[in-house]
RNA sequence: GGCCCCGUCGUCUAGCGGCCUAGGACGUCAGGUUCUCAUCCUGAAAAUCGUGGGUUCAAAUCCCACCGGGGUCACCA
């Protein structure tokens, strides 16, 4: 039975990079039935953030990524599971009470090796370069070390899958296995995500935090399969997948070993994509935060024009502003069409109708025509379909704003 | 600096010794559809596979060195 667990500590707001530590195990256990647990890391009580596993956890629900189990730390230190371990390791002489904290004691002149699963290769260190760490503060919390040892096993974890930045304190936890007697779990480091303009770790970054890419208009599943080819990808080059999709092909051999440059531009083709997958109805009620006015006949006028469901805003916008902004037009196109549209029946047809002849009979050239009336009635060079447009404002709203 | 990881089009990647004159996707450019913009369709440019040595009849694929990038060296996770 494979179980696997995402540990954030609460110390923010998920980001683009703990999205992916969070499906990528996720993944790995449902890819074959397993558990996937939530553990919270909250053993350094400086830099809890208030509200911040909430936030998470409501976060990770939006995706859809529901654990099975939750452990809080904090609420384990206060069983005492951590102290017990550490006494355990002092009695065997594989540690000792230094100041009131308990650190490990590095063994001189052997060797410590595993095999990554995600790098699959075989990783190996001389353990006189390690250092004594501390496994239990004088405070009594228990520091990443002997909390994720001691964690990880007494939750069968069968899969540890965390960040590139642990690998380098992997011996000391492969150490622990050894003086504990526990069976090691699978060890597998992810990559680090690039940020394309500093260079440096997506973590921390505004841009790639994810509540904001929520905000901003960014749909869950845009979001999700952007993450889930950022450092794994099928044999097949398959693009799109689902998070069920995605259950039933992870592979671990997919994963990638050097670190990926965060795209945003791809960001927003699959953003596009799966706006454009979307009903007219859910559409609807997506833009609704962002234009509250919103009607349903116009989504499937800006469904094919917008990347984020922000951008409704910017497009959609003229239906409700009266008067709209004014727009210097050819006023000589928009007399005659008063005209010629003030006795035309009120439908696509008769409109479109209408205006060809218009053009046809005046010799006017149909581009210039078009976009001065496109600039009385919408305000703007970039518009929906102008006829389409006409019709959900109405006859009179049009011709008002044409007479303008 | 020590230790560790990584290195294929601008970006994400396929590739696991011959099928590679290196494939796909995003982006870019050109054309088509069209009242704008987009969507959609078609096509193009784009990686001497970081560099230099090997091994082999044959290397992007194996080995070595170098260079480059990243991570980490806390009573933070």
């Amino acid at each position: 039975m494979v179980r696997t667990r995402f540990a954030p500590s609460p110390t923010g707001f998920l980001h683009v990079g703990g999205l992916r530590s969070a499906v990528y195990p996720y993944a790995l256990a449902k890819h074959s039935g397993g558990q996937f647990i939530l553990r919270i890391e909250d053993t350094d009580q400086k830099r809890q953030v208030k509200g911040a596993v909430a936030s998470l956890q409501q976060t990770l629900k939006v995706f859809g990524l529901d654990w099975d189990e939750l452990h809080i730390q904090s609420q384990r230190v206060k069983q005492g599971v951590y102290q017990k371990t550490a006494d355990l390791l002092v009695a065997s002489g594989h540690a000792y009470l230094d100041e009131g904290a308990v650190r490990i004691k590095i063994p001189a002149g052997e060797e410590v090796s595993y095999h990554d699963f995600v790098l699959d290769k075989d990783i190996s260190w001389k353990t006189d370069i390690l250092t004594d760490m501390v496994l239990l503060k004088s405070d009594g919390f228990p520091t990443y070390h002997l909390a994720v040892v001691v964690d990880d096993h007494a939750m069968g974890i069968t899969h540890v899958l965390r960040g590139h930045d642990w690998l380098p304190s992997t011996p000391i936890h492969l150490l622990l296995y050894q003086f504990l007697g526990y069976d090691r779990p699978e060890i597998g480091h992810l990559t680090d995500i690039m940020d394309p303009a500093s260079g440096k770790l997506s973590k921390r970054k505004g841009s790639a935090s994810v509540n904001e890419l929520l905000a901003n208009g960014y749909l869950p599943e845009a979001i999700l399969n952007f993450v889930i080819l950022l450092g794994w990808a099928p044999k097949d080059n398959r693009e799109l997948f689902t998070l069920s999709e995605f259950i039933e092909h992870i592979d671990p051999a997919g994963f990638q070993k050097s670190n990926p440059v965060l795209n945003k531009a791809k960001l927003d083709w699959f953003n596009g994509h799966y706006i454009r997958q979307k009903s007219d109805t859910e559409l609807l009620q997506l833009i609704k935060p962002y234009l509250p006015e919103v009607t349903l006949p116009i989504i499937p006028l800006i469904k094919d024009r917008i990347t984020t469901l922000a951008d409704a805003t910017s497009l959609a916008s003229f239906f409700f502003i009266r008067p709209i902004p004014s727009y210097p037009t050819d006023k000589s196109y928009l007399v005659t069409t008063l005209e010629a549209l003030s006795t035309v029946s009120w439908s696509k047809a008769a409109i479109e109708a209408a205006l060809s002849n218009l053009c046809a009979a005046r010799g006017f050239p149909r581009g210039d025509f078009f976009m001065s009336l496109r600039l009385a009635i919408c305000g703007s060079k970039i518009t929906p379909p102008l006829t389409e447009s006409m019709l959900i404002l109405g006859k009179d709203e049009t011709l008002a704003r044409i007479k303008l």
